[in-house]
DNA sequence: TTGTAACGACAGAGCGTTCGGTCTGTAAAA
DNA sequence: TTTTACAGACCGAACGCTCTGTCGTTACAA
């Protein structure tokens, strides 16, 4: 986490200040774009004037890099969590239970997601890196999953790496394409198929499909 | 097509010009962002002047909605091809190579796919809804051809929304996750993998998995 | 009184867009 | 063939505007 730029010393301050800023540059953003907002109008959003806006950040693509950088905290949170809550469970619980709370997650952030879609070209490479590792590590959490349990035999030898950024994509549609997909799919309705899906790529070979029945 | 002012009487010209403006611009736009962007610079990478560019276009603006247009031409041209060239062939075939020609062509433009992406919540509300509609009729291609092999009984009884929107995120990714995948998988190998998990998940009970071998 | 949060007018830079003008190519007139 | 006239593609300086980021000031709490 690089420094931004702020004239106040009282750091709780300054972090109530920023957590405002993302939640509400975020909203701002997602609605009208980054470079359609002005500090004039978020700092009005925020309650403050531009002046006291930039007493928090140093520049106005410093909101940008705070916001990616609580994404990708974010990001280490959830798989902190999944990693402590499902330390012991099998392969297919541990699937099915860290799928259900990150298709969550992803839903409850999904302005978030599409903010970092939509930003991503605005950020210097160097940042864009965050994202990058942040995506990457939640790949490789999957990835890991199923190959574990390919290896207890429980999985079907199936191609890991594939399977896993399929599941991310699939969670990401369902952030920047909700317009198609809220249609048709609740966000539990939506869950449920494409647990379904998934597992029906996976589960054992002889048995029909006896994971498909999802539990809820 | 809403129409797009230009100084110029000469059609064939203009077209030529826009069709110049349209390649450059969204290299540009995919590589920096649309805002990062100036009109002056985007001149002088078409080798000419800001009062040249603006002979053929009336606004900034007007450089997104050709682009938006174009890809929606595309999208169409794609169906098309797919309508002839597969009238007569099977569900399985049809499916396998509508998939290699539609990933082919996302590979192809992919410019113009991470455009599209990137650009959307800048859009004005009308020209978003001229790429949900190309979105929407890929989707819904996939799908019927899904839901056609399903009524003959060669596919299993599967959500073909919910799988035919999969393809798509799929191919989608391969345009705009390209930072990731390309460090494992060249477009043939990402394809024959994706290929092989669809086919998969729809071949028809019983059997095996006898279509999971790709002929490459 | 001192420190600092907050204000808001303002400077400076950069942007999209315009517009008076140039220059080249074509075609009619001589 | 040479001259003249003209259309229109193209140029780039300049305009008007918006935006970011600064800074002198105020309000207030300790």
């Amino acid at each position: 986490m690089r420094k931004v730029r702020t004239f106040s010393n009282d750091t709780a301050l300054v972090n109530e200040r920023r957590k405002h800023i993302i939640k509400i540059a975020t909203e701002l953003i997602v609605k009208k774009g980054y470079n359609n907002i002005s500090t004039r109008e978020l700092a009005n959003a925020l309650g403050m004037s531009t002046g006291g806006l930039y007493h928090y950040i140093g520049s106005k693509s410093d909101i940008l890099y705070l916001i990616i950088n609580f994404t990708a905290e974010l990001t280490g949170q959830t798989l902190d969590r999944f990693a402590k809550e499902l330390k012991d469970a099998q392969p297919a619980d541990q699937l099915k239970e860290s799928l259900k709370v990150y298709f969550e997650t992803v839903d409850y952030y999904r302005d978030f997601h599409n903010f970092v879609n939509h930003i991503m070209l605005s950020l210097p490479l160097k940042d864009r890196r965050i994202v990058y590792e942040a995506e990457s590590r939640i790949i490789q959490f999957f990835e890991s999953l199923l190959n574990s349990g390919i290896e207890t035999g429980q999985f079907r030898k199936v191609d890991a790496k594939i399977l896993a950024h399929n599941i991310v994509a699939a969670a990401n549609a369902w952030a920047n394409r909700g317009w198609y997909l809220k249609r048709y799919y609740t966000l539990d309705k939506y869950t449920d198929e494409q647990v379904e899906c998934i597992l029906d790529q996976i589960s054992a070979p002889g048995k029909a499909s006896p994971m498909a029945q999802i539990s809820r």
